[in-house]
DNA sequence: CTCCACGTTCAAACCGGTTTAGTCAACGCC
DNA sequence: GGCGTTGACTAAACCGGTTTGAACGTGGAG
């Protein structure tokens, strides 16, 4: 198998040199349209391709974004966000031949990842996903030079430039269509405490009973898990008084809290409302059907890749960016509360 | 902010030669104990790290792996495979720095994506997942000369090297369990037709069946989805023989088949077991709790990167790795026969 | 005392692109 | 006819590493 053609096999083939082949693929002015012509033709003629390697140390460029994954090995599978992320990243990046770096750690060695993605410049730019309260990663950012956009909303990202798809709405409406239904005892099962849209998720809750003048119901953690939802559940039910509606972090844990009322002969919506987020595939086609709420995170890994090539072009004006708000997706398994 | 120093500069630091500072810094023969330590002291000091990219050109390496998931838009977000099996890649690639390139794309633009990735050398090798009946990939990634690993059944590869976990067993075990329960109609409902690893699963179950002189019971397809899952359960129950027990193809389909047996009042497993496949996170939190099958799909991601290495270091030998294979793993969703 | 081998180090070439500075011929102008 | 300008092209440097071939100083053998 013969040698991969390189610029210089092209510059001989066509009788220039290779700076005048270099000028001519990169369509840059000064070349004679007839030469042009030449070269191209003798590119295509050798089958030539651009060395990703070469183009990258002249350049400075990796032609890659960063994605990285800072989970528990346990959690790891578990997640229904970040396939649709990835593959909406992907369409953006992927027309222009670049890729998407994905790494996954554990919370002790995220910081070395980032840092040696920014030392060794393996990737132009990173996504930041999954903020954390107090997350070292937009100073670390900055103290690194690297470019980076934040996912989630504005006042997360410590300056940096964010992508936002605000699910506060998409609470709001769910609780006040549960009080609509009568419901005043309407607990939470929140997501794990050091995530910032967990936080988020609980706050929107609160501030919709507060403005619905209902009591604050309990809130058990859930960790976003179905063990955690179905502990959380299983707890919530043996109360004295307990909740005639629940909202959860995210439709596993949720899917887990039907299941968990099911065994202990809690009818829903009869006698409990549950509602999830995420609209995770099987919402729809759960017994009842999973009331959640939607948020396209294909968009969302879109309009993130975007924003990063507009900071990456100097523009971080354009990569602030605030996208279509999650919507409530009321399903079966919300109904009127029960009378008693 | 000052220039990432480079190997010129910790050479002249360290007073010596570029050459003797990349031989000192890997360690290589032929460098006297002290000069080595004074040139990793300047290293040190003025906190040198390699260039990915300069490293790559020279090297002719591109220190990445890659990952192409091809996919429908819709179906993507409805996988637990990946995550888990990118973790494994990562915890083997990770150690030394290298990458994973992850691409999604669609099934006619597949074979650009990978030409691209050959022709760009923007990876060292590929691993192919998900292999389809008379799949393009493997004798595409021999004309390419792209080193590649084949996730799967050694038979799927066409010569290319191979790491497989068989599912056979579990099947197989899933059947004879339902055939001691006193099942005789056993459904399937089986994975899309084209995936050679949805096609196996399907002829593990003829086959149980046949060695237990079962007749062969009615398979439908379900297309590895929540709502093809649920269709085909609808259509099994509405039979006039309806079957007593389903095997489906995958954890999805399965939940939601659970779930439409509910719909129905057909109670599982008084009336229905219900058999998944891929073991979830949810599975153990349905109700009642779903039996599935486990696979190592972590353990399937290191061993397929170590494959991948294997190959790259010429030794194919090693990169033909058969894992423990998946484990049936009974739960609640399933019982004994119905008399009638 | 000369010669050779060895351990150590270095200058220079190389990987495959991009970019800068400069050459050269053709052209228009006074 | 001399001169500056312009367009087309090229030689050479550069990105930041690795690797080759040769040079150098030293010690031991003859």
């Amino acid at each position: 198998m013969a040698r991969k053609p390189t610029i210089a096999d092209v510059a001989r083939h066509a009788g220039v040199s290779r700076a005048t082949v270099s000028f001519a693929l990169n369509d840059r002015p000064g070349i004679a349209e007839d030469t042009k012509a030449r070269v191209l033709a003798a590119a295509a003629d050798l089958g030539w391709t651009p060395s990703r390697q070469a183009r990258a140390l002249s350049l400075g460029k990796a032609g890659a974004f960063g994605l990285v994954l800072t989970r528990e090995p346990e959690q790891i599978g578990a997640d229904l966000f970040f396939p649709a992320f990835i593959a909406g990243v992907e369409s953006v990046i992927g027309q222009r031949g670049d890729g998407l770096m994905v790494h996954v750690t554990t919370p002790e060695q995220e910081q070395g990842v980032y840092e040696r993605l920014a030392a060794e410049r393996q990737v132009d730019g990173v996504l930041l996903t999954d903020l954390r309260h107090d997350d070292p990663r937009p100073p670390l950012m900055r103290r690194l030079g690297l470019p980076a956009v934040v996912v989630g909303q504005p006042e997360w990202g410590g300056g940096l430039p964010t992508v936002s798809l605000d699910d506060e709405p998409a609470y709001s409406a769910a609780v006040r269509r549960l009080a609509d239904l009568g419901h005043r005892r309407i607990a939470h099962v929140e997501g794990p405490r050091e995530f910032r849209h967990a936080h988020r998720r609980r706050l929107a809750w609160e501030q919709a009973l507060r403005e619905l003048g209902l009591p604050e119901g309990p809130v058990l953690p859930g960790g976003f898990s179905a063990e955690g939802g179905a502990r959380a559940t299983r707890e919530l039910l043996a109360l004295d008084a307990p909740p005639t509606a629940i909202v959860y972090g995210n439709d596993l844990a949720a899917m887990a809290g039907l299941s968990v009322a099911q065994e202990l002969g809690v009818p829903v919506p009869e006698r409990l409302s549950v509602v999830g987020y995420d609209d995770a595939p099987l919402t729809r086609y759960s017994y009842p059907p999973l009331s959640s709420a939607r948020a396209d995170a294909r968009g969302w890994g879109e309009a993130a890749a975007s924003a990063l090539d507009a900071v990456l072009a100097g523009d971080e004006g354009a990569a602030h960016v605030a996208l279509p708000p999650a919507e409530f997706i009321p399903r079966a398994s919300i109904g009127p509360a029960p009378r008693d």
